[in-house]
RNA sequence: GCCCACGUAGCUCAGUGGUGGAGCACUUCCUUGGUAAGGAAGAGGUCAUCGGUUCAAUCCCGAUCGUGGGCUCCA
């Protein structure tokens, strides 16, 4: 006998172990969900339905439409895909095929690149494979077997894989027709259950292993879902997704541009964008003086030696540029200037200007600091990923009794930003790189103790990301999801015991005696160009009042309305209030048309009845809801109302 | 940086080895119209740049620049 829980809720079945599968059981017992149960769990383990159970053995089923049924149905679906292009291109290798988030891919190592026809025939062909219901068969081989196997088939990419499976694992294969591949398992019992559920996305290069030393593999990515309306439903999504996209919508917004001639990843603000921008700026500026920071400046070169001593050029050379300055033509040699590629030597600058005492500390430096960094050509993204930006940083330099306390106080600053925008982020926490970095062990350690201690004490859940930090110190980051799903790190956290030795930074403590500070580097919003394009996909082009270029616009029914019109205008601007008046000799509905287009939160409709009662008719951005008419003066109140509450943190 | 695709009017996109097109936007005129597009006419292009093949190149080939999708998800 053995056990099968149909249901998490319902009492167990006790059943023969009577050599058939569990598969055939189910078939017996509830055929209804035979086809919403795609493995079963085995304890800590998922197996095929093909299992066949014996004595004492305990089970319970995996739906398709949870987490891991989900993960079986694209993992399978992946290994349809390969045998699909072994069939289309025999010569082909195959490599790796995981189920990934929202979907799978296979890497092929192929020496004629796939092209959109090939995607479109590898999906046909997949279809049909689909179609004859094919079992999947598993095979467990010993190493010996699995190798002759592979060497024959000269798959070498397995033949590596499987020299590096530890020596006790289960070297498992699974065949569908003709096709077998190296695989752990579980997979479907059959393809059919893959009809109409997957469909192949994109073609892409993509390294061996993930690596640029490794040779370029052809990875095919696809999509599945347990059933055709979740699959519909998704695809639907990546179309909003696109319509959202903020390089489209900052095209439209008027917001900013990238051209040729001036270089790629060089944002151009244009008057709409630079307002945005200045704006939020504006926001930061206050927040920061609020918690006790200070604004400082520094400029946008500094000697080359500077960049020497503090590391960067080093470790951060091939990201920045230089520039050689010669003081006359005498002078062959000139001087070489770095461009800032971050903010902190300036400010450890001001620290060193007069001697310190620990009554001083801590200081908080604040600069809207603008840097420049060669990133490579084929990571430019919009606004997402530049190669000159701005960022809200500041440099915290404090006792190292201090730390603890300034970096809670810097997460529950990133807490409370957030909060404001509406953005759901996780936490990681990156140690120490195995290339490139700066500094004791020692201080390593004691740096990522105290970021660990800060979110402990802060009861906040971290990811640990091993050897990413920065060269001189490990880091919390903060990662934002936007609206296509994809993770940007915003805020980061990093601590530093190796540039204050560095620049020699001290304090005369209560002792009398000369000490070492610490310095945090720390950014909220992280790249300003960066959380901009978040935030146009975030609110999908309708800024929030407090936040958008344009708040009120006002809308003349006819030319005779234009006299009221720009007195109206006068006085929201006098109010403090960015508005425009829209006079142009075009009909309403036109007008209207276009203003909600640019997605402006107020319309302000002046007619024959405004112009007599000295009233304004407004409209919302918002499913295009009017409100009753009302003087100018109770409209401008009502915009600095909902200002006001917007801004509340 | 590497792989693939792409680059035609301000925008979205057709198109062809021999005369470059549409819609929207723009300009002018008509229209004075109350909550998502009034009408007519006009102007607008070194077909990314440079080089090659050809009698002839926007089209074919190469290079460069740029854009897009990827390059951590481990049988």
């Amino acid at each position: 006998m053995y056990t099968l829980f149909l249901r998490d809720d319902a009492e167990p079945l006790k059943l023969e172990a009577d050599g058939r599968t569990l598969l055939e059981h189910l078939a017996e017992r509830d055929r209804g969900r035979l086809r919403e149960v795609v493995a079963a769990r085995k304890g800590e383990a998922a197996v095929d339905l093909r299992t066949v159970p014996v004595d004492d053995e305990e089970f319970s089923l995996i739906e398709k439409t949870s987490p891991e049924g989900l993960e079986i149905l694209r993992h399978s679906a992946a290994h349809v895909m390969a045998e699909a292009v072994k069939a289309l291109f025999p010569e082909v290798k195959v490599t790796i095929g995981p189920a990934i988030k929202d979907g799978f891919y296979y890497d092929f190592d192929s020496d004629k690149p796939f092209t959109p026809e090939d995607l479109k025939a590898i999906e046909k062909q997949m279809k049909s494979l689909v179609k004859k219901g094919r079992r999947f068969v598993r095979r467990e081989v010993s190493r010996e077997e699995a190798l002759a196997l592979f060497r024959e088939l000269g798959e070498d990419y397995k033949l590596e894989l499987i020299n590096e499976l530890p020596e006790d694992e289960t070297i498992s294969l699974y065949e569908s027709g003709d096709f077998v591949d190296l695989c752990r398992g579980p997979h479907l019992p059959d393809t059919s259950y893959l009809k109409g559920v997957f469909k192949l996305l994109s073609v892409a290069g993509a390294y061996w292993r993930g690596s640029e030393k490794n040779r370029m593999l052809q990875r095919v990515y696809g999509t599945a879902f347990a059933d055709k309306e979740a699959l519909q439903q998704h695809l639907h999504l990546l179309e909003e997704a696109k319509k959202r996209d903020h390089r489209k919508l900052g095209r439209e917004l008027d917001l900013f541009s990238i051209q040729d001639e001036a270089g790629a990843g060089f944002v151009i603000w244009h008057p709409k964008g630079a307002l945005l921008r200045t704006l939020l700026e504006d926001f930061e500026r206050r927040q920061h003086l609020k918690r006790g920071y200070q604004i400082v400046m520094g400029p946008q070169m500094l000697k080359a030696d500077l960049w020497k001593r503090s590391g960067h050029f080093e470790n951060y050379r091939e990201n920045m540029y230089f520039t050689r300055i010669r003081e006359n033509e005498g002078d062959a040699e000139g001087q070489v200037y770095g461009i800032k590629p971050m903010n902190c030597l300036a400010h450890m600058l001001i620290y060193n200007s007069k001697l310190r005492s620990y009554r001083d500390l801590p200081l908080r430096y604040f600069e809207l600091g603008t840097v420049h960094r060669h990133e490579p050509s084929g990571v430019l993204h919009g606004l997402l990923r530049v190669r000159c930006f701005t960022q809200d940083d500041a440099h915290i330099l404090c006792t190292p009794e201090q730390l603890q306390d300034e970096i809670t106080a810097i997460l529950e600053f990133v807490a409370d930003v957030m909060k404001m925008f509406g953005f759901s982020y996780h936490m990681e926490l990156s140690t120490r790189p195995e290339e490139k970095s700066i500094g004791s062990d020692a201080d390593w350690e004691r740096a990522t103790d105290a970021l660990v201690k800060a979110l402990e004490v802060n009861g906040l859940a971290y990811e640990i990301n091993a050897g990413d930090g920065a060269f001189y110190g490990p880091k919390i980051d903060v990662k934002l999801m936007d609206a296509l799903g994809r993770e940007w790190q915003c805020a980061t956290i990093q601590c530093d015991f190796t540039l204050p030795e560095r620049f020699d930074l001290s304090y005369i403590g209560a002792d009398g005696e000369k000490h070492r500070p610490v310095m945090l580097h720390r950014v909220i919003l992280g790249s300003i160009e960066r959380f901009i394009g978040i935030l146009i996909e975030h609110y999908a082009g309708a800024f929030p009042l407090w936040l958008a270029p344009e708040q009120v616009r006002i809308l003349t029914v006819t030319e005779a309305h234009n006299e009221y019109g720009a007195r109206v205008e006068e006085a929201l601007r006098d109010a403090d209030i960015r508005v425009t008046a829209d006079l142009r000799n075009e009909k309403l509905g036109k007008k209207i048309r276009e203003a909600q287009l640019e997605k402006i939160p107020y319309m302000l409709v002046i007619g024959d009845q405004e112009v007599a009662a000295e009233t304004v008719a407004p409209r919302l951005r918002e499913a295009g809801r009017t409100i009753e008419p009302m003087p100018v003066d109770e409209f401008a109140a009502l915009v600095k109302d909902e200002v006001k509450k917007e801004l509340q943190t």
